[in-house]
DNA sequence: TTGACGATTAGCT
DNA sequence: GCTAATCGTCAAC
């Protein structure tokens, strides 16, 4: 029984590879959850307990648990009060690797979106991690959700066909730390010439109250 | 128990 | 270009 909503999972193996290659071959996927699914042109890797710029960095905890888990887990974490933001976990398990989904293209469902969020043209419904999750529906409920399960509500395929731009990398957006310019790990990735790729933000400190 | 801060965005100047 | 909004998480006390 195939349905015309059925789309090839990418396997768990996929996702187990070094995180650095997962993140570029993320880019042209589609994620769908419901009736609506995100074509994906800008993420970033975030390379478990090695990397300053990574919640696993200071090793597990309550929140990051699923980070150290199994490859192929969603870890939807809470920011800045309000906002959500998405992550496929990457990596052989324990490596605590993750790829930040940062920006895509709506290419279904886009009545539900239109409904979703009234007054938010095409191109900016999932421009930004943030604006991602929402489109998507993605908040703590799917936290730790495996999207490799033949059962999973969230399901992550190859493209119909291979996209052509040139994949592009650059520093990661808001990452601070050691090392802190974000230049030391330019591991943003994202389709050169695509207009949902949210916009370049130098890594400047906020300032300080 | 408390306080500082954040992988952001929308809205105003 | 700049800042407020808003609250979960974590480290320190």
């Amino acid at each position: 029984m195939t349905r015309l909503t059925d789309a090839v999972r990418l396997p768990r193996d996929f996702f187990e590879r070094p995180v650095l290659d997962v993140a570029p071959d993320l880019l042209g996927c589609v994620v769908r959850h419901g009736d609506v699914a995100v074509r994906l042109t800008e993420v970033e890797a975030y390379a478990g307990t090695r990397d300053p710029g990574s919640h696993a960095f200071r090793g597990p905890t309550p929140r990051t648990q699923v980070m150290f888990g199994e490859a192929g887990h969603l870890y939807v974490y809470f920011t800045y009060g309000m906002h959500w933001c998405a992550n496929l976990v990457c990596g052989p398990e324990g490596e605590a690797s993750a790829v930040l989904l940062r920006a895509g293209e709506v290419v279904a469902g886009e009545t539900v979106v239109a409904e979703r969020r009234p007054g938010v043209v095409a191109r900016d419904r999932a421009r930004g991690p943030a604006r991602l999750t929402r489109t998507l529906a993605l908040d703590r409920a799917q936290d730790g959700l495996d999207v490799c399960a033949p059962d999973s509500p969230v399901v992550v395929s190859a493209p119909s066909e291979p996209h052509e731009a040139t994949v592009r990398t650059g520093p990661r957006v808001g990452v601070s730390g050691p090392g802190g310019d974000g230049t030391a790990y330019p591991w943003r990735f994202w389709l050169e010439g695509e207009p949902t790729v949210s916009p370049y933000r130098p890594g400047v400190p906020r300032r300080r109250r």
